[in-house]
Parts: structure tokens; C-alpha cells; sequence
DNA sequence: CTAATATATCAAGATTGATTGATGGGTCAA
DNA sequence: TTGACCCATCAATCAATCTTGATATATTAG
């Protein structure tokens, strides 16, 4: 008997919220390839310090970068497995085996 | 040489956005194995019908389902494009083969 | 045509999120 | 130790979103 779904529906909103933002979507963009110091997305993205510092809480927050300090700068990097999560979670919704368990009443 | 990015990240930002939300997310859960009327969703969900329509709207103006009117009902169907759209991108963050086309100058 | 049903839309209030500028804490160089 | 540098946090403002209740629209039954 299968559960109702094999996801964390709130885990995945944290994450999806995460990522609906356009800047944070460039900043996920950007470190494609490995780790990035935020002096260099600063740089890049063309955005206020404070400002980046916040989205890449957000994004840390969501479980999507981890950061490491070296020195005095942060690297922040892609987090493989959260990405992984979201994937498989639209995977499943395009797999249309799910049992129903529950018939409308309503309508025919 | 390769454009700095194959994905239309605004778009992408505006399909995130409607997923961040736990009802809709529940709803798109129901919509697994098919076409769902409104007033399914709304005894399943256990959600007010205006809150419901409102969140449905959403959806679908992020593309993410789509509606059919059946006489005074009205059903709902998830969009698989939009989701394989979802799961390639994130697919794509965790290939790490971009090349760097910016070199750091602040940090080693 | 009228009434009932299913859903959408609108308006208003409450909540949440983004942006900016100022301040603070940690780290390094001299 | 002092000052410069990198980054995080805070406070305030503004904008966007969620939720509810009321009303509107469309379709069908009678």
C-alpha cells in the first residue's frame, strides 16, 4: 500500500520558494562548475552586497548552497542532493501510475 | 561558445513561484494519474472553492496545468512539458561542466 | 424563463518577501 | 593593535501574495 507520497510537500514549498526569485535563479546559474567566493557574484550578477547576502541566506536556508569560509571570503556551492530531490519530485509527477484513491462524486 | 545560459530564467523564476506554495503543490500531488474536477480537489484538498480558484489560476497562468471545461465542471491536467522543462533545469545545475567565463580577481 | 449548480472574479485586510542603507563581527596585513 | 576588507545582520520601506467573503458568469435542469 503505497503512502500518499513519498515527499516532504513542505520541504519542497521551502525549496520552491527558494527558487522563484529571478536573481537567486542567477545566482544558482553562476555556480554551475563549482564553488564561487560572493565577491565574485557580486561582481556578476551586478547586485549590492547586503542584497546578495540575503538571497544567498534564502538560498542556504532551503537547503539548496552550503558555504564554506576561507579566510575572509565565503564560497558557496550547489548542493547536489536538494537539487536532485526537486527533480525527482517533477519526475514523479509525469509518472501517471499513481492508484486513485478517491472517486469524485460530483461530476461523471 | 556556448550562451550563458539554454533556460528562460524568468520563466523558470515565474513556474517556481506558483510551485511554492503547499496547496498548490498538494493539488498538483492530486492531479497525479489525471484529469481532476474543481470540486474533487475541493472535498480532497478541504480547501474553500474561491481559494481554491484562485490557486488554480495560478497554475495554470504558470503553465503548469491546464483546464477543460465538461458542461458546468471544470477539470484540471498537469502540463508534462512544464515539468520536464523543471526537471531538466535542475538536471542541468548538477551537470558541472560549464565552462568558466569569468575568472576571479578578489579571491584566490 | 427561472432556479440551482459549478466555478471565476473582485475587493479588502493580513501576511510575507524584496530592497536599501547603516551597522557590526570576524579576518588579515602592516 | 590598528585599519582595511569581506560579509552578515538589522531596521525601515515598499511591493507582492494569500485568504476570506461577496458577487458575477456560465451551464444545466425543470
Amino acid at each position: 500500500m503505497p503512502a500518499t507520497t513519498a515527499y516532504d510537500l513542505d520541504l519542497l514549498t521551502a525549496r520552491f520558494k527558494a527558487l522563484s526569485d529571478p536573481l537567486r535563479l542567477r545566482i544558482l546559474d553562476r555556480l554551475r562548475g563549482g564553488e564561487r567566493c560572493v565577491c565574485e557574484l557580486t561582481d556578476a550578477l551586478d547586485a549590492g552586497q547586503s542584497l546578495l547576502s540575503f538571497h544567498l541566506k534564502t538560498l542556504k536556508d532551503a537547503g539548496l548552497v552550503s558555504d564554506r569560509r576561507d579566510g575572509r571570503w565565503m564560497h558557496y556551492t550547489l548542493v547536489a542532493g536538494a537539487l536532485e530531490e526537486i527533480e525527482a519530485f517533477m519526475g514523479s509527477l509525469r509518472k501517471l501510475t499513481r492508484e486513485r484513491d478517491w472517486k469524485p462524486v460530483c461530476c461523471a
